[in-house]
DNA sequence: CGGTCGATGTCGGAAAACCGCCAGTCGGGG
DNA sequence: CCCCGACTGGCGGTTTTCCGACATCGACCG
């Protein structure tokens, strides 16, 4: 009893930081995904439809703009509509992480809390693993209870550079 | 990952007939089912969203007179858009099924040679037995490739019922 | 500290089970 | 001989079940 997703039209372009070159794709609703080089593959459905679409086109305009902001240091919050794909699991994980302050960290186990149950500590870090908007949605401000930066899809090292960045402009 | 399936306004009432109380369902869309005493439950969704719906209500109105007029033997065509939950599989099935002129029969063996392949015989029958439009997507026309009936969601006396009562308004 | 060890929840893929079948075979009645 | 019933193997799609993989945590021990 499989249904086909929404057969939506996307934009897709790529963004030059100092960690890398990101893929940003955006829908009508928002944006779709922020990926890391190595992630473009199988994380997200590119369909080959490709009309320009004047919604997702301005969607990705303001998350460029924003996240260009965010690698000068010049922002902190983005305010963006976002249309990230997942189970209502993963989607309740991902809310979670938009609560995390600028420069601020919090813990697995505690991110698992706030979502009912410290048990589903392990199933929050497989859920945050699979987040498709990197940097907007900042999985990178959770880490192991015991403060080690524990993983990250875009490496660890870029975890670590997003951090010291925003502390650095905190 | 999966996801809701689609959240409409459903429109539901019950028919008094010769071979029991049937329980009609209609969306926007057309009629969704047409459910046996028995199998109201798990078949179809039923979502306790109830606002009236005026599309839905007038499909739903169109069925019913059109129901009546079958049971009654003076209608042997249904004329009403359909708009049954499935996989492509099963809606192909299904729409042989709506081939089948009134008072006659066709094996599952004939019905999967139209889908393409003999051998998909069995899982034709499957598809089949989850029609979930009784009556008007006419499962009960198809019998074994001897005659035998083998099988009906609403029983096999039922099966045996229309089948007789399609014969009797030839 | 640093390592090992269980007990956790979710997800995706693999495998198995389930079926409203059918054609071919075989053996026992008439 | 012919017919019929019982059995058999092979078939395709869907659902269900199962299992491993994890971006964890806390307790416990050296």
């Amino acid at each position: 009893m499989t249904r086909p997703s929404t057969p939506s039209t996307l934009s897709t372009t790529t963004l030059e930081t100092p960690i890398g070159t990101l893929t940003v794709v955006a829908s009508p609703a928002g944006v779709r995904a922020v990926l890391w080089p190595e992630e473009r593959e199988g994380r997200v459905v590119l369909p080959a439809d490709t009309e320009p679409d004047a919604a997702s086109a301005a969607v990705l305009d303001r998350a460029l703009a924003q996240l260009g902001e965010y690698f000068a240091g010049t922002r902190r919050e983005f305010d963006l509509p976002l249309d990230p794909q997942g189970t209502p699991f993963q989607q309740g994980a991902w809310q979670v992480l938009r609560t995390i302050p600028y420069a601020t960290t919090m813990s697995y186990g505690e991110q698992a809390r706030r979502m009912g149950d410290v048990r589903k500590a392990r199933a929050v870090g497989a859920a945050n693993g699979r987040n498709p908007i990197s940097v907007i949605v900042p999985c990178h401000r959770v880490v192991g209870s015991n403060g080690s930066l524990t993983g990250f899809a875009g490496g660890l090292s870029s975890k670590e550079w997003l951090l010291a960045h925003e502390q650095q402009h905190a």
